[in-house]
RNA sequence: CGCGGGGUGGAGCAGUCUGGUAGCUCGUUGGGCUCAUAACCCAAAGGUCGCAGGUUCAAAUCCUGCCCCCGCAACCA
C-alpha cells in the first residue's frame, strides 16, 4: 500500500511585524493538522516561513539604521523561538531571501513567460512617491493631493510586467466547479467565485524603483511583485526548478527536486492554511500562476477567521495586540493551544480574553481531564499496589461510547473541525466519570478488596482516559504525553491506539501529580494585569523597539504602507512622548490661535468621529471640522467658546472642507475641549 | 446602495448548506457522592431562535423586506 503524501503550509509571515496571536493561531492549526495526519500514517511535509522582501521592510530597516536582511534576521529569530515554545513540528522553514527560493521564483516566471502570459505595459496615474502608490482621480484630495500625505502627487507612468490573469477567469471558475474542496469553508468558495465571476483584470507582477526584492528576469530595473514572490514559496521550498541543478546547496532545501515531485507533483494533499484576509491571493492568483506554469494546483485552501480581543478587533490603534510570549508565560503553551483550537469554530471569528482562557482551563483541563486522571490513578494505585489493574475488560458500556467518540473525532479532524473533535473526546471523559460514579469503586475497595470486578472497573477508567489522551496528542503534544505516562500507557505511534484495549496490565503507575492545577480566577483577575489595555505603562515590554506593528492577523503581505504612523503605542501617549525640539517665540507666533464661539454643530454624514462646527471668529464665520463626535453631542456645543487655530491650512475631511482646527486636550483618546475661563470677544488672540 | 461577520435561555457559543422533538459550555437552584485538583454524578428552573411577511403538512433552518450590533475601509487638521 502506498502511503499518502500530505503537504501542508502556513502563509509565510511578513517580517515587518513581530509574531502575534494571529500568526501563532495559524501555525498551531497547521501543526495540529500535521500531527494528526502523521498519526494516521501519512507521510507529512509541513512548511512555514517568512516573507522578507518589499518596500515596507526596506523602509523599516532604514528607519532603524540596519540593513533589510539584518531586520529580517532579527524577526525571524523571534519566529523560530516559537518552534520550541509552542511545540511546532514543521519540517522546513523557508525565507524568501534564500537562494533556493530565488531559484524557484525564476523557474515559475520562466514557465509563465513560456506560456505567453507575461507582457509589459505602461502603468499611468497619479503617483505619490512617499506612498509609492498610484491613485485614481477619485481618491485624490482636492488640488491633486495624496489622500494619505496631502502632498501634491505627480502624473507618472511606469513600465511594469503584467500577468494575463484575465485569461484564467474561466479556467478558475471551472476549477472551483469541479473541486468544491478547493476552497473551504464553502461560504468562502462562494465569495471567491463571485469575485472571479465579476471579472479579472491582468495583474501587475513587477515594480520599478524597488531595491529589496528579486530582480525580474529580462526586465532590468524591475523587481518581482511581492505576491508572485511570496506565493511561490510553497513550491520553491520543495525544490521546484532545482531538478536540473547539481547537488543541494541550500541547506534543508532539496537540491534534486525529489521533495517537489513527491509532495507537489505526485502528492495526495496540497493544503494551504490561510487567514481569511489573504484568501483571494491563495484561491485566485496562486492557482492562476500555477495553471499558467503548468503545475498542479493546491487541493485545498482553508481559510480561518480572526481572533478578537475582548470582543474587539485586535489592532495597533486600540493597543490590544496579543503577544504570544506573554500568553505562553501566563498560561503555558499547551493550554494556549487547547484554548485556541477549542474555542474557535474553525473558519469563523472568535474572541480572546484571559477570562475565557481561565474558564476553559478550569472546567475542561482541570476539572474534567486532570481530575479524572487523578481520581482513577489514585484508586488504581491504592487497590493494586501502585500498578495498573491486572485484569482488562472487553465488555462494558464504555466501549461503545469510546468507539463512537473515536469515529466522531476522526471525522471532525478530517474537516478541521477541532471544536467538534475535542467535544467528542470530552463526551468520553464525561461517560467515564459517570461510569465510575455508577460503579463506586471506592466502596468496592473497602467491601470486596482488589478483586476481578474492581480490576475491570478501574482498568476501564484508565483505558477511557488513555484514549482521550491519544486523541489529544495533535492538540497538546506535551500534556497528552504526560497524561499517557500518568495512566501507565506507552506513547502511541498511530491512531490505532484510539481503539479499546491499549492499557497494559500490572505496569507501574507513578504517583499522580496535578497535571492541570486549578487557577483561582478571582485572585488572577484581582492581581495587577500585564494586559496592555488595562495598564498602558506595561505595553511596550516585549516589543523590539522601532519595529512597526501591523494589525492584520496571519497575513504575510497585506500590511498596508504605514509611513505616517510612528511606532509609539497609542495607549501610552502622555508619558512616552519624546520631547519636541524647542521653537522660537517667533515661530510660535506664526500660529494664529483665537477664541471663537460655536454657532452650531452638526455631524458629518457617514463619519463616526467628525463634527462640522460653524464658528464665529469675530471677523468672519467659518466651518471647522473636529474629531470630537464620540465625546460631544452637537447640541451641547452651540454657544460655547473654543480656541481655534485660525491660519491652519484648509483640508477636506469626509468631503467637508475644514478651515482651522479646534484645540482639545486628548486623554486616553477622549478629546476635552479648551475654552477661556471667562467670556472674551470672538477673535481674541490666544498666546 | 463601499466590503465582511453577527443577532439562538443570565453569559459565551453550536446548530442554518442537506427544513421535522432547540443543543453545548459556564452560571443559578436542589439533591447525591466522598475515590479525586471545593473536583465528580443526578435533577430542575430558564429560550417569542432580531422584526415583519412569504413558501411548506412542517421554518432557527428556504425566499423577500426591514431593524440593530461588530470588524475593515475612509475621517480625530
Amino acid at each position: 500500500m502506498q502511503t499518502k503524501a500530505f503537504y501542508l503550509t502556513t502563509p509565510i509571515y511578513y517580517v515587518n511585524d513581530l509574531p502575534h496571536i494571529g500568526h501563532i493561531y495559524t501555525t498551531i492549526v497547521a501543526d495540529t493538522v500535521a500531527r494528526y495526519h502523521r498519526l494516521t500514517g501519512e507521510e507529512v511535509y509541513f512548511l512555514t516561513g517568512t516573507d522578507e522582501h518589499g518596500q515596507n521592510i526596506e523602509r523599516a530597516a532604514r528607519r532603524e539604521g540596519v540593513t533589510p536582511i539584518e531586520l529580517a534576521d532579527r524577526v525571524v529569530s523571534r519566529y523560530r523561538e516559537l518552534k520550541d515554545r509552542l511545540g511546532f513540528s514543521y519540517d522546513d522553514f523557508i525565507r524568501t531571501t534564500e537562494e533556493r527560493h530565488r531559484r524557484g521564483v525564476l523557474e515559475i516566471i520562466r514557465r509563465i513567460d513560456a506560456a505567453g502570459d507575461l507582457y509589459t505595459a505602461t502603468h499611468e496615474g497619479w503617483y505619490c512617491s512617499p506612498c509609492e502608490t498610484f491613485y485614481t482621480e477619485k481618491e485624490l484630495h482636492p488640488g491633486k493631493k495624496c489622500p494619505v500625505h496631502d502632498t501634491p502627487v505627480e502624473w507618472k507612468s511606469e513600465e511594469n510586467v503584467f500577468f494575463r490573469l484575465s485569461r484564467y477567469q474561466q479556467p478558475l471558475l471551472d476549477w472551483y466547479q469541479a473541486n468544491p474542496q478547493a476552497v473551504r469553508p464553502a461560504s468562502r468558495l462562494n465569495e471567491v467565485r463571485s469575485f472571479v465571476a465579476s471579472g479579472l483584470r491582468d495583474l501587475s507582477v513587477s515594480r520599478a524603483n524597488l531595491e529589496w526584492g528579486i530582480p525580474f528576469p529580462g526586465h532590468p530595473g524591475q523587481t518581482v511583485y511581492v505576491w508572485l514572490d511570496a506565493l511561490t514559496n510553497y513550491v520553491s521550498a520543495l525544490g521546484v526548478g532545482a531538478e536540473g541543478a547539481e547537488g543541494s546547496r541550500a541547506g534543508q532545501g532539496d537540491g534534486d527536486g525529489r521533495l517537489y515531485r513527491k509532495f507537489w507533483e505526485h502528492g495526495t494533499v496540497r493544503m494551504h492554511i490561510v487567514g481569511k484576509d489573504i484568501l483571494r491571493f491563495h484561491a485566485v492568483y496562486w492557482p492562476a500562476f500555477l495553471m499558467s506554469a503548468g503545475l498542479p494546483l493546491p487541493t485545498t485552501v482553508w481559510a480561518h477567521g480572526w481572533w478578537q480581543r475582548d470582543g474587539r478587533k485586535v489592532s495597533k490603534s486600540s493597543g490590544n495586540i496579543v503577544r504570544p510570549d506573554e500568553l505562553i508565560d501566563r498560561f503555558g503553551a499547551d493550554t494556549l493551544r487547547y484554548f485556541l483550537l477549542r474555542e474557535m469554530v474553525f473558519g469563523q471569528d472568535a474572541s480572546f480574553s484571559d477570562e475565557a482562557v481561565i474558564d476553559r482551563y478550569n472546567s475542561d483541563l482541570a476539572n474534567d481531564l486532570g481530575n479524572t486522571v487523578s481520581r482513577v490513578v489514585t484508586l488504581a494505585r491504592r487497590a493494586f499496589g501502585g500498578r495498573t489493574p491486572p485484569e482488562s475488560c472487553s465488555d462494558n458500556p464504555l466501549i461503545e461510547v469510546a468507539r463512537q467518540a473515536a469515529a466522531d473525532y476522526r471525522a471532525a479532524m478530517q474537516e478541521l473541525a477541532f471544536q467538534r473533535a475535542l467535544e467528542s473526546l470530552w463526551r468520553l471523559l464525561a461517560e467515564a466519570n459517570q461510569y465510575l460514579v455508577g460503579r463506586e469503586p471506592w466502596k468496592l475497595i473497602k467491601s470486596e478488596g482488589a478483586g476481578s470486578r474492581l480490576s475491570r472497573i478501574l482498568w476501564n477508567g484508565l483505558e477511557a482516559t488513555r484514549i482521550v489522551a491519544t486523541g489529544l496528542l495533535p492538540f497538546m503534544p506535551r500534556a497528552a504525553a504526560e497524561v499517557l505516562a500518568a495512566v501507565g500507557s506507552p506513547m502511541p505511534t498511530t491512531l490505532q491506539a484510539l481503539r479499546w484495549g491499549g492499557t497494559p496490565n500490572g505496569v507501574e503507575l507513578p504517583e499522580p501529580k496535578p497535571l492541570f492545577p486549578r487557577i483561582d480566577k478571582e485572585a488572577y483577575m484581582a492581581e495587577p494585569s500585564p494586559d496592555p489595555t488595562k495598564t498602558p505603562a506595561a505595553a511596550p515590554s516585549g516589543a523590539a523597539p522601532g519595529l512597526s506593528e501591523t494589525a492584520t492577523p496571519g497575513s504575510p503581505a497585506t500590511a498596508a504602507p504605514d509611513p505616517a504612523s510612528p511606532v509609539t503605542t497609542p495607549a501610552a501617549p502622555a508619558q512616552e512622548r519624546s520631547p519636541a525640539p524647542a521653537v522660537t517665540i517667533d515661530r510660535f507666533m506664526e500660529i494664529e490661535l483665537v477664541v471663537a464661539t460655536v454657532l452650531r454643530a452638526e455631524p458629518v454624514p457617514k463619519s463616526k468621529k467628525l463634527l462640522a462646527l460653524t464658528v464665529d471668529l469675530g471677523r468672519e464665520t467659518r466651518t471647522v471640522v473636529a474629531g470630537i463626535a464620540l465625546a460631544y453631542q452637537p447640541e451641547e456645543l452651540a454657544g460655547r467658546q473654543v480656541v481655534v487655530v485660525a491660519n491652519l491650512q484648509p483640508a477636506k475631511l469626509m468631503g467637508v472642507e475644514s478651515r482651522g482646527m479646534v484645540l482639545a486636550a486628548s486623554h486616553d483618546g477622549v478629546p476635552v475641549l479648551l475654552h477661556p475661563a471667562a467670556p472674551v470677544p470672538n477673535g481674541t488672540r490666544v498666546r
